[in-house]
DNA sequence: GATGAATGAGCGTTCATTCAT
DNA sequence: GATGAATGAACGCTCATTCAT
C-alpha cells in the first residue's frame, strides 16, 4: 500500500496549514502571500497548488482546522456545567489569542463571508461550532446560570468578540502588556463575562445597598 | 467671499470620506481600491489624489473623522454620571454598527498600525479619544459605578470589542436578523456590558439565592 | 496703447523661461513638471499655458534662449582671431557650466531630437549657431590656426562636448571640486582643446625630442 | 547537469540586459518604460520582475554590464604604454557609440546619482573603472606621455566626454553621416585627445614655425 | 486675463495562479 | 511527484493638459 506516502503527504499538508495559521496571525489575510508561504513551508508554489486549489481553499482549510480544534475543546469539557463550559471554552481563546495563536480576529470580515460562501464544508464547520456553542448557551439560560433574556447568538458571538480586548486595533501603541497584566486582564474579561450574561441582577439596587 | 467653489470642494472631500468609509466597510482595507472609489464618488482618480496625497492618508483622514464623532458624541455627554456616559457612548457606537455605519471592525491590525505610525495626527485623535474614555472609566471607578479590579483598558476596549457582537465574522451566514432582533441585542449587549464592569458582585451567591 | 501690458507680459514669460532653464539644469527634462514650475514661477498652471502650448514648446523656447545667447556672446567677439573667438566661446560655457547655469548637458538626445523635430524655429537657430560656429572652425583652418584635416563638425561638436568633462554621469560619487580646482579644470580643458585642434604637430617627435 | 534550462534563463537575462541597453540608447531613461521593453524581449512584465528587481536595479545592471566590458577592455590592453591603453579604450569607446552600442551619453546625470547611491555595487565598478583610467592616465603623465599640469581626473573625464562628439543633442538634424565620415571623425578625435593631453608644446611657436 | 479644479493616459510594481520539464 | 519559470490582471500613483468660473 502507499500509505506511507500518503501519510507523508498529510503531514506536509499539515505542516503547510500550520505555517499558513502562523502567517495568517502574523500577518493578516491580505499579506500572506504564497510565495512566502511556499518558501517558510520549504515547498515549491506548484505543490502548494497541490496540495490546495487555491489561497482560499487553504484558508479555508486552515480555519476549518481552528474550528475542529474549538470543537474538541469543546468536547473535552462535556462533563461540566454549561456555563463553566463556555467560560473555560472563553478562557482557551483568550490565552491562545493572549500568545498571538489566534487567527480569528485578523480575518476581514468580508474575507472571511466570501470564503464561506465558496467552500461549504467550511460552512458547517463553522454552523456546527456555533451551534454547539448556542446549545450551550441554551441549556444555561435554561440552567438559570445565564440570563434567558438575552439572545443566545448575543452570548455566542459575545465569547468571540471579548477576545478582541486583548488586542484591538487602537492597542498596538500603546505600551506592551507583560504577562503578569495580560494574565489579569484574561480573569478580568472571563469575569466580565461571567457577570455580564448572568441570570438578571437588579443592577442599581445591588450596587446601591 | 466666493466660498460657495470653496464649500462644494469641501462637501466632495467629505463626501468621498463617506464614500471610502462605506468601501471600507463593506471591503476592508485591502479591497477599497482608489479606481472604484472615485467611480463611485464620481471623480477622477487624479482628483482623488489632489484631496488626499494616498490610499493611507484618505484611510487616516476617515479614521480620524470617525474619532472626531466619537469625542463630539462623548463631549455632549458630559452633565451624566461616568457609567451612564460610557453605556450611552457603547449604545452609540453599537447603533451605528448596526446600521453599518462604523469601520473599526473592519480595520486590519497590522494595516492600522502602519497607518497610526505614518501618520501623528492619527494617533493624536486615537489617544485622546483612548484617553477620555480611559479617565470615564476611573472615574466610573472611583465612584464606585465601575469595578476597580478591572483595568481600565480593558474596560475601555470592551467597549469597542462589544460592538463585534453585532457582526462578527460568523455571523454571515446567519439570517439577516430583523430591526427589531438588533435592537434587543443592543439592549442585551449594553446590559452586559453594564453588568460585566459593575462593582463586585458575589456571582455564584447571587445566581443561587 | 496696451504696450504696457504687452511688456509685462513678455517680461512675465521671460521669467518663465529663466526659471524653466534654472529647472531644466536642477533637474533635468524628465523631471521638470509643470506643477513644480508654475509655483515657483508664481503663476497658475492654465497662465502657463497660456504663454506656452505645450511642455516641448516651453523648452523649446527656452533653448532657443540659449541659442541667442551662445550667437549674442558669438557676435561681440568678431574681432579676435577665429581659434580666439571658439576659445573665448568654450570658455563661457565652461564657466557657465561650472555654475551650473547649463542645460545643454542635462538634455537628452532622445528628447532634444524629438522637440527639434516639432519646433521648426527651434532647428533654425540650431542650426544658425551651428552653422556660425561651422564657419569660423572654417576660417580659422584657412588661417592655419586649425588642423585642416579634422572634419569641421567635429570640431563644433567637441566645443560642446568637452564641456561634459566638469559634469559628467560619473562624476557625482567624487569629492566636490573646489571652486579653486575648476578654475584649473577649465584652463586645463581650453588648453587641450586648443592644442587638439591645432595645426599638425608630429606628436611622437615633438615629444621625444 | 541541468544546466540547460539554467543557461536558457541566463540567456533571457542577458538579452533582457541587451535591449534595455538598447531602449536606454535609443529612448533614455525617462522612456524606458517596463511595458516596452518586456514585450521587446517578448517575456511578460511578471518574469521580467523575477530576473530584476526594480527598473532602477535593472538600469544599474546594464551599466555594471558596461564598466565590466570596459575593464575587460582595459584588461586586455596591458602591455602597451599608458598612453596606448587609453588611446585604445578611447577608439572602442568611439567605435561602440558610432554603431549606437553606448548607454553612458543617454544617461541622466541626475538619475545616474539616484541610481548610483541605492546600488552600491555599481558605485564599485564606477570607481573601479575610474580609479583604473586614473592610474592610466597617472602613469602617461610620469612617463612624459600626458602633460602632468593637467589633472587626472580631467583625462579620464576627457575619454568619456569626447565619445558625446559622435552623437550630441544638436546633430540629429545633420545629414547622416556615412560610415566613411565617422571612421574619419574618430581618428580625428582619437587624435585630437592625443594631441590634447600630450606634454606641453609650446602652442604658438610650433604653430608659427 | 487669470485660476482652482478636474482628467486621460500611462507607469512601476505585485500577486495568485499555471505551464513545461 | 515536484519544480523553476512564466503570466494576466490589478493597483497605487503621477503628469501634461484642459474646463469652468
Amino acid at each position: 500500500m502507499a500509505g506511507i506516502r500518503e501519510r507523508q503527504l498529510q503531514k506536509r499538508k499539515q505542516e503547510t496549514l500550520d505555517v499558513a495559521l502562523r502567517l495568517l496571525m502574523e500577518h493578516g489575510y491580505a499579506n500572506l502571500n504564497m510565495d512566502e508561504l511556499a518558501e517558510e513551508v520549504g515547498i515549491s508554489k506548484p505543490t502548494l497548488y497541490q496540495y490546495f486549489n487555491s489561497k482560499d481553499e487553504l484558508v479555508a482549510q486552515a480555519m476549518v482546522r481552528v474550528f475542529e480544534k474549538m470543537e474538541e475543546h469543546l468536547s473535552e469539557l462535556s462533563e461540566k456545567s454549561p456555563l463553566e463550559q463556555l467560560e473555560h471554552f472563553l478562557r482557551l481563546m483568550l490565552k491562545s489569542r493572549s500568545e498571538k495563536r489566534n487567527i480569528m480576529a485578523q480575518m476581514d470580515v468580508e474575507v472571511m463571508h466570501s470564503i464561506v460562501q465558496r467552500y461549504p464544508y467550511m460552512t458547517e464547520h463553522l454552523l456546527a461550532t456555533r451551534l454547539k456553542l448556542g446549545q450551550l448557551v441554551m441549556k444555561a439560560q435554561a440552567q438559570g446560570e445565564i440570563n434567558p433574556a438575552i439572545p443566545a447568538w448575543v452570548v455566542v458571538n459575545a465569547v468571540f468578540s471579548l477576545q478582541g480586548i486583548l488586542h484591538n486595533p487602537f492597542m498596538k501603541t500603546d505600551p506592551q502588556r507583560s504577562d503578569q497584566e495580560l494574565a489579569e486582564a484574561i480573569e478580568s474579561i472571563v469575569h466580565l463575562f461571567k457577570q455580564g450574561v448572568c441570570n438578571e441582577i437588579p443592577l442599581q439596587t445591588t450596587i446601591l445597598n
